[in-house]
DNA sequence: GCCAACGTTGGC
DNA sequence: GCCAACGTTGGC
């Protein structure tokens, strides 16, 4: 394996693929579930799905999700220490590792460790560089290993060590992203958000990105549209 | 199951 | 560095 570096807390790290598990998927069935798209309005209290187990009442018993196919992911591409260790992990180092793929792992939370379940091999997702001097859309990615268990949730040294996971029920998954391209120019957050806004008001393919609708959400879906959209932006001069 | 306290995310 | 937004925890 290869280095290692993260990101925060949701976001993730990295390290070269390669998979010893790979058969282990995660997936099983122990769904996940939540939210997806109840989540509504705020949350509810209910909490969202929360813990992987609670959810097993009934209530959802939809496995129903609407299905995604194109996803944002974020990460920090500036150094920042957490607990010591140095989180930073942009676009740049995902070229950098072997065969320019990585997992990515520390994702601790359940809406985003869930829309990492669903994704499928082939699916392409931007990659985000988040929390920086300018945040905004990098590059494309896409995934190459369907999720998995994230080894680090043991990792006593890892910075996303998660004390109450079990080796027989482990709580968080990754999957494996390889790099694709880099997009033809940076599309900053702030131009994003401009979009958002006028569509918002008017009408239009960004009217309810997540990346607005649900900001702290590090692993997020886009429909077709949005991501189409985003990569139209590309040819555009920066508005 | 409710909800207040707490912790984290991440733009600014 | 600040702090709003919001997910998570845990008492009751």
């Amino acid at each position: 394996m290869a280095p290692k570096m993260r990101t925060r807390g949701t976001t993730r790290s990295l390290q070269s693929s390669n998979d010893e598990e790979t058969k282990t998927n995660a997936h099983s069935e122990d769904s996940p579930l939540e939210v997806g798209q109840a989540l509504r309005g705020k949350r509810k209290a209910s909490g969202s799905g929360n813990t992987g187990k609670q959810e097993s009442s009934k209530a959802r018993k939809s496995p129903e999700r609407p299905q995604y196919c194109h996803w944002l992911m974020k990460s920090e591409p500036e150094s920042r220490l957490e607990n010591g260790i140095d989180v930073k992990f942009g676009i740049e180092d995902l070229k950098t590792l072997p065969n320019q793929t990585g997992c990515w792992d520390g994702v601790r939370n359940y809406q985003a460790r869930n829309f990492m379940r669903d994704m499928k091999e082939g699916q392409h997702a931007f990659f985000y560089h988040s929390n920086c001097k300018e945040p905004g859309i990098a590059g494309v990615m896409k995934i190459v290993k369907e999720s998995y268990v994230d080894h680090t949730q043991f990792d006593k040294k890892d910075v996303h060590y998660d004390a109450t996971s079990k080796a027989d029920n482990p709580k968080w998954s990754m999957v494996d992203v390889q790099f694709e391209r880099m997009l033809k120019r940076f599309i900053p957050l702030s131009e994003l958000k401009k979009i958002h806004l006028q569509h918002k008001a008017k009408g239009g393919s960004l009217n309810g990105m997540a990346l607005f609708t649900r900001a702290r959400l590090s692993v997020q879906p886009l429909t077709r549209e949005e991501f189409e959209f985003v990569l139209s932006l590309e040819d555009n001069n920066p508005l």
